[in-house]
DNA sequence: AATGAATGAGGATTCATTCAT
DNA sequence: GATGAATGAATCCTCATTCAT
């Protein structure tokens, strides 16, 4: 896994590579004889891994999306408390998010990957987060959140996280301003179907 | 303004034509020659209205910033109810984002510019943004939203549209999947102070 | 004439402005817009007095050649001592060289010119030094020089006064280090025509 | 070394190309394609030898001033007679100008370096040129040339050679018109310090 | 498997020249 | 005559990719 220091595999050793560059200086400005430098290998070497470039940055957002969904539900448990699963959830987008940045500022980068190409990525990222579906599904059921479509739920909750991670590396927030706990309360009030929250 | 098809300003026409290419190509992928196409003018033209490369892509980022926010502000009645001016500023991002995808999808793409043009920029929005501020102020201290710095409340509040307005122009909700009166109140409920929220 | 700043006439001053451009930058980065800026006029308005940039570099040339010589044969009398004709040449040339180095500088840019045009100019400068055969024959017939031809007389003679301005305005001879006079002499030692000097 | 044809170090033949064209055309009308065709090799090869244009020429420029320098002091022999040292190295002077005309073309078009860097090729070719400095040391001790400076006794000596050279390539003189010894006689009695020279 | 020198198409940018005003 | 906006060919340089070693 991308964030897994361990691995020495070389096709990993070069998508991190890419990652940190393209974290650094985005797509433009990373070339792939910096990638080779980087990642310590000549440039003909990447295409023993990588049929092209294309194929290494379609590659490398799998990877992310991957990386991202198993450190989200990394000790997801579905026998806690639907809210304090919701709760977890959240601490684990923020920590991610917190934690790696580069993968956050490299997410704008992928926008114009060809559009089919997005729709495979995130299909196959909606599968990994299948536990995040089911969540959602029982909370529905009991009533507990409004009934809304899973995407607008991961809107109005999850991605506050990722903005705000971006706010963050950007120094336009501090931790100081921020209780995350206050904040994942804050996202639960937009999700949740209080009857008392009716204006 | 960006959005004004009737201004024939060729400083204009050329920014206009590179948030077309922007939204449809990316960074990567969008050269000057292109663009020179895109906007009917000559290659060289370009260069009698923007330095280079680097200052066109920087004044497109205002630009669009701009443009953003005064459509946001449209209509802004500092009289109106307090809630109701939220959700008017709300229905005008939404608007907006829907509207315009290309401004969105460019978005992503600014994220390199050098931190210190990025800060000067976001401060410059901030301050178009004055009437924003204002209604923070008067909620926060009428104890109807809750005492969070600026930034979280416009991420849990109006960031919410510009990520769904992505997944709608992605295909990934529809507009039959989301009532944005609904969306509103969600993100309302969010920002909002009230103690029987209190869990 | 170049070096006479009374004249206004708009031909001369752009020639002029393409002189300090050639002796500051040489051909390379000179570009017309800069010629026509430092001249104080519109770009299309060298177009008007001048054909083409090649059209403009052959006349500056002519008008270089054409100013050395009316300068260097400033003050000439032929009635003056041969001798002492020869050292007044020298004085001009070195004056000359010594008071405007842009010309000097300049000399080299032109080395290529087409080899035809190159000749043109160089035999009406022959022509415009007239004068000078005269002296070089009167010397010659009188036994005063050694029979060589004129070329070779006015390398071994006045192109040194020409070498030595550039060392000078490189700074690689100070005017202490140098008593033109006694160069002057020395020069002549070269051309002279003494039994005494053979060896 | 540019003149020994055997050597195929990839970087030697760029730089002898560039040679090539720097005589034929001067500095513009050379392009960095030119080179590369002439060179035999493909345009960004020329980029895996040099940083860019401009440090090909700089060194260009130098490995000029060094082929010179080797040449002229080709056989030089410190045990033989002052003179004939002297007339040894204008004999190579002479030779190395006729038969490599291009280093000579391409003299004037180094004349618009930066002056610092001028200033280091100059001191570097000094350098090279010791045995030059310590032949003027001893013939001032002994009296047998005028107490001038090294610089001007250069002037006077060997430069009348690299101008004849040029006048001789350009078709001003042909060598039935000069032989040579006669004229390194007459620069001789330039720079010789004869008290029957005094006039 | 790994290298890295070589390639050459393609990018940003410049600039001589034109032409409508 | 004079202007200077517009042009687009030509320039320098980069970089994804290949291939002989």
């Amino acid at each position: 896994m991308l964030t897994d220091p361990s691995v020495t595999d070389k096709r990993l050793l070069i998508l991190r590579a890419a990652l940190r560059l393209l974290a650094g200086c985005g797509f433009h400005g990373f070339s792939m004889k910096q990638l080779a430098d980087e990642a310590g290998v000549a440039a003909g070497t990447l295409y023993l891994y990588f049929k092209d470039r294309d194929a290494l940055i379609r590659q490398l957002h799998q990877e992310i999306i991957q990386t991202f969904a198993q450190h989200v539900l990394a000790g997801h448990d579905p026998d806690k408390p639907l809210q304090q699963q919701y709760r977890d959830l959240c601490q684990n987008v923020w920590l991610f998010c917190k934690t790696y940045p580069e993968m956050l500022l490299s997410k704008g980068q992928f926008d114009h990957l060809p559009p089919d190409v997005l729709r495979d990525h995130f299909l196959s990222a909606w599968q990994a987060f299948g536990p995040l579906r089911v969540l959602f599904d029982k909370c529905r059921e009991q009533g507990m959140i409004k009934p809304l479509p899973d995407e607008i739920l991961v809107t109005l909750g999850f991605e506050t996280f990722i903005n705000l991670a971006r706010k963050y590396h950007l120094g336009l927030v501090s931790e100081q301003d921020m209780d995350v706990n206050e904040i994942i309360e804050a996202t639960w009030h937009a999700i949740a179907l209080d009857t008392r929250n009716r204006i």
